[in-house]
DNA sequence: ACGACATTCAATAAAATAGTTGAGTGTTTA
DNA sequence: TAAACACTCAACTATTTTATTGAATGTCGT
């Protein structure tokens, strides 16, 4: 084999892993393994992806080395292969954001539409949950918020928000979170929370970039 | 726009930059630019890609956002948009290094059969270039040189290497280095010193990456 | 202003990728 | 052991991506 062949094959080896990474489904994909392990029925309703090609989506990005599975009774569950994965996962969503206008100017605008710019950083978040300033809601499924949750939040689904939510007391400043920054559920909940008159805000980033940052997490034993 | 049509456009924006990145020639034009800036003809020759489709690969990029130009004259240099840009691409060819075990076995076969596996890393390096125990000789092309490189480096390009092999004393180890870990020519370099009876060394990784990590470096003024 | 040169563009054909459907595998539950 | 269920596979069509060719654009030197 000589030099360019080499380095054919070499880039083409490189492209496998990038290809894995290069359809809008798959990257909605990685986004919500970045919070745990699902079965492949969870990620095709939440991708909103039907099975079959959920399925398939799944297996590029497993013969790629990006996800790996566990099988548990009939399920077959996908979680992200390593902290690698997840940091390149992060990266490139930085890269994405800073490099694409019209990324950005969405989120505002679908943000700015809801009537909610309320975002709060992470060590802000931090600081008012030492001094007991907020409530904070994890908004993400059940399944998710079992699986390990930021110190101190309580579960309170999007799903069933609008049925609970006399739960909810304006005496301190509520918190939501979700995901990631792509999340949008928690958008969702402070717009709901707002036309109730509370005083709702919602992490920046979510569960995923709070883990990476090794802020204090929980974990509930089922 | 509803949020699951708000998600896919969002994915869908996102996925414009890793489709730039999902061809191999594409990334082997991106591990070019981490160098520098260089016309749409020299990047057609170094990697191998008749102009045409080199000029249309550049063309994706740019519209990804991941590469900018510059006229000069009758040349239109490419360079990496940011700093930002040549992290991911970092972080991208570190996935699939560790993802990739073929790509690991392809490096260690090719090396192995031009029998030398005398890796230095970059601490190393900087160590014995404080008490002057090696030459080092960075052999890509002049102009990347003249572009900068590795303080006290000696500029003896690669396809010059074979006639000036006179001008190296063997009083001293030699350290060559070049692009990055994907760059051959310091490969070869090494195989063929060691063929004339020199002690030849090449740098683990390669200038792109002791840019990265802030060593010492050095430009020539024109 | 003309020819030489670097780059881009447009059009086409070939190849790869994606979505859809229905059948097939493997596991649990009754 | 049969039915139910979660997932995968195979085959087909539609779409997108890629390479190639030759013409077009823009800049420099004379």
């Amino acid at each position: 084999m000589d030099t360019r062949e080499f380095k054919s094959t070499l880039y083409n080896q490189l492209a496998k892993v990038t290809k894995a990474l290069s359809n809008p489904h798959r990257l909605e994909i990685l986004d919500l393994l970045a919070q745990g392990s699902f079965s492949v029925e969870y990620i095709s309703e939440h991708a909103n992806i039907p099975v079959a090609s959920t399925s398939q989506h799944l297996q590029v990005l497993k013969k790629a080395g990006l996800v790996d599975t566990t099988r548990e009774g009939k399920y077959i569950f996908y979680q992200l292969y390593s902290e690698q994965v997840l940091e390149t996962w992060r990266v490139l969503r930085q890269l994405g954001f800073s490099r694409n206008h019209e990324i950005n100017e969405l989120l505002d605008d679908y943000r700015k539409r809801k009537d909610q710019l309320n975002l709060i950083s992470s060590e802000e978040l931090l600081q008012k949950l030492k001094n007991n300033e907020v409530y904070l809601i994890d908004v993400r499924p059940e399944e998710e918020y079992r699986m390990g949750h930021i110190k101190q939040a309580d579960s309170l689904p999007y799903k069933q928000l609008k049925e609970r939510m006399q739960e909810l007391s304006n005496d301190r400043d509520i918190v939501t979170y979700c995901r990631g920054p792509l999340c949008l559920m928690a958008d969702e909940a402070v717009s709901l929370m707002k036309k109730k008159g509370l005083n709702a805000y919602r992490l920046e980033n979510g569960f995923a970039d709070w883990l990476a940052e090794e802020k204090p997490v929980e974990t509930m034993n089922k």
